[in-house]
RNA sequence: CGGGGCGUGGCGCAGUUUGGCUAGCGCGCCUGCCUUGGGAGCAGGAGGCCGGAGGUUCAAAUCCUCUCGCCCCGACCA
């Protein structure tokens, strides 16, 4: 390709939509252009990277006997009405009507799809196990579209469906994806780390997400400095401490006191002079219509899935202000676990609270020395808070440290959730109809391309791994005008790609700066840069993008030591 | 959806508070000369009904109303 016929507008100036690096470098790079908030054109040099990342995911679930299929975006309602989904994707959804009226989505993801496939065609356990895969646009119509290709409302994505007789099996495919996803991110040069995860509204039980350490990233992960645990701080668990019994403590009278418009911790706290870690903090909530009340320290935040997940309920929503009041009655702010006639339940470290300070239940008030049993009785200890670093680490006895991830991929054990409410049934050997158990393994191609660039970038631009980089070399002439420049490129440049070397040839009359520039931000690995001088010696000069480092070498060799360098091309 | 901010040539911005006559600057773009190892220089030039619609006014980028779009922070997301 020559750059003067490239498509590829480069920017000196980062455009201000642009708040992330990926997003600036790549929009600066000439990879892509936004065409609406969360939606992305792809110019060629972006496409190149795009299918770069794409034919390795393509490659490694080949490996694992994935086959591709090519499933349709536009789905029918019927389907999702099915698995019970067309109400619980809620507002998330992209959906349209044909011109009779009936209803469709822009597919965000494939389940429904996949599993009316294959409920049609798969009638025995001898066609099992199943692997299917695809990679392609999902629509989501996100709250926040944000920083670039990292959450945006059309975006690519390869999502594998696997079919199993039993739980075995699962586990055979679920393991497969896993470690095919650990060579992906590998070959893609980015280090992506399995975390514990949870599954969201995908359903399921276990579940790893892929995470890119990065300032950048939406989610915070917890990890052991001590062990291998890693978990997504939504998912970290929590850690149960024994209560002491040994320890007599003064128990303090039980008194309620006024605090007149303190409705928050801060307030409490600060206008009682307590520390935070001393309240409680009483949350209401509706589940499936029923109120109930979740405690956690004051310094503590609530996990809402948790509590979803231990309620088990269909609905969970904090209570408005006229259930509070019916329930406790008094205002927002002054709920206590006192004499409160509702479930409660309480985060593991309420239990070791003593002289506590909660809510009255009565405006303006609060209720100091509360204490467990003597005061109020919790249903249950639970694992309800928020997990932070600095937690304790629930496998050893180490101490959680916390990190930003990105999340460039997932792997679920669904099980039976879809295939029992579709109907996706085989018969077993003993001729028992019993449903698909299935698993599904999601990765964000556009997503890895932006990790890839938090994780590999310079002040002077992107730095590709070779394997998914758009051009592996631009040979660059340091002035046009110069016959014997041009020439000695443009034979360079057919010898190469001759080679099977993907190379840009920047024959383009600019003055050398530009040249450099433009080959840096666009972070070709390997650049070779032809000038008069070292012509006339018989030489050219290698630079790697990565390391800067440069090396004159003689014009016979620049082939050879270019293959050298796509060889082992990790190195770079 | 709640809070904040921004829409002025392709990109980055000034001008808006205190309306005023041909709407500016840098970069990029076009032509010519010149230059060629890190985004050169000189000269000439093209390109914007100031997001859109109403309104106020002798006069609106500037004031008022309504809209549309975009970005950031936050709210059960790959």
């Amino acid at each position: 390709m020559y750059m003067s016929q490239l498509y590829s507008p480069t920017l000196r100036e980062t455009p201000s939509e642009a708040e992330i690096i990926s997003h600036k470098l790549m929009l600066r790079a000439g990879l892509m252009r936004r065409s609406a908030a969360g939606v992305y054109a792809f110019l060629p040099l972006g496409l190149r990277v795009i299918r770069k990342v794409e034919q390795i995911i393509r490659e490694e679930m080949n490996n694992i006997h994935g086959q591709e299929v090519l499933l349709p975006i536009i789905q029918p309602s019927e389907l999702w009405e099915e698995s019970g989904r067309w109400n619980d994707y809620g507002d998330e959804m992209f959906r349209l009507r044909d011109r009779q009226g009936r209803q469709f989505c822009l597919g965000p993801t494939h389940e429904e799809i996949i599993t009316a496939l294959v409920r049609s065609e798969v009638r025995s356990y001898r066609q099992l196990p199943l692997r299917l895969y695809q990679i392609q646009n999902k629509y989501r119509d996100e709250m926040r579209p944000r920083f670039g290709l990292m959450r945006g409302r059309e975006f690519i994505m390869k999502d594998m469906y696997s079919f199993d007789r039993d739980n075995e099996s699962l586990d055979d495919s679920y393991w497969a994806a896993y470690h095919a996803y650990k060579r992906i991110f590998e070959r893609c040069g980015v280090d992506a780390h399995p975390v514990e995860a949870d599954s969201g509204a995908i359903g399921g039980d276990v579940t790893h997400e892929f995470m890119v350490l990065a300032d950048s990233g939406e989610d915070l992960v917890l990890f052991c400095p001590e062990c291998e645990y890693a978990a997504n701080a939504e998912r970290a668990e929590g850690v149960r401490i024994p209560r002491y019994t040994e320890n007599e403590v003064e128990l303090g009278a039980l008194e309620t006191v006024p605090t007149p418009g303190a409705s928050t911790i801060e307030q409490i706290s600060q206008f009682l002079g307590v520390k935070p870690e001393d309240c409680i903090k009483t949350l209401l909530y509706v589940a499936d219509g029923k109120p109930v009340a979740a405690l956690v320290r004051g310094d503590h935040n609530l996990n809402e899935i948790k509590l979803r997940k231990l309620l088990q309920c269909e609905s969970l929503d904090l209570a408005d202000d006229e259930t509070i009041f019916r329930v406790t009655g008094a205002r927002v702010g002054f709920a206590g676990p006192v004499g409160l006639a509702i479930p409660l339940y309480a985060d593991y470290a309420i239990e070791h609270m003593v002289n506590a300070v909660v809510g009255a239940n009565s405006d303006d008030q609060h209720t100091i020395n509360a204490n467990l049993d003597r005061d109020f009785q919790v249903t249950a200890f639970v694992d309800l808070k928020e997990s932070q670093p600095g937690d304790a680490c629930p496998r050893c006895s180490g101490t959680l440290q916390g990190a930003r991830g990105i999340e460039v991929g997932q792997v679920f054990k669904l099980g039976t959730k879809y295939s029992k409410a579709m109907g996706a049934t085989f018969l077993e050997e003993n001729g028992t109809e019993v449903p698909l158990i299935m698993g599904c393994y999601g990765i964000g191609v556009g997503r890895t391309v932006a990790a890839v660039i938090e994780k590999n970038y310079d002040e002077d631009g992107i730095i590709w791994p070779m394997s998914i980089a758009p051009y592996q070399v631009i040979v660059v002439p340091v002035s046009m005008k110069d016959q014997a420049q041009a020439e000695a490129a443009q034979r360079l440049y057919e010898e190469l790609k001759a080679e099977g070397v993907e190379v840009v040839l920047d024959d383009r009359n600019e003055r050398p700066g530009v040249k450099f520039k433009d080959a840096d931000l666009i972070g070709f690995p390997i650049r070779v840069t032809i000038g008069s001088k070292s012509l006339e010696n018989g030489e050219m000069e290698i630079t790697l993008r990565r390391t800067k480092e440069k090396t004159s070498v003689p014009l016979g060799d620049i082939v050879p030591t270019i293959k050298g360098f796509l060889k082992d091309g990790e190195a770079l």
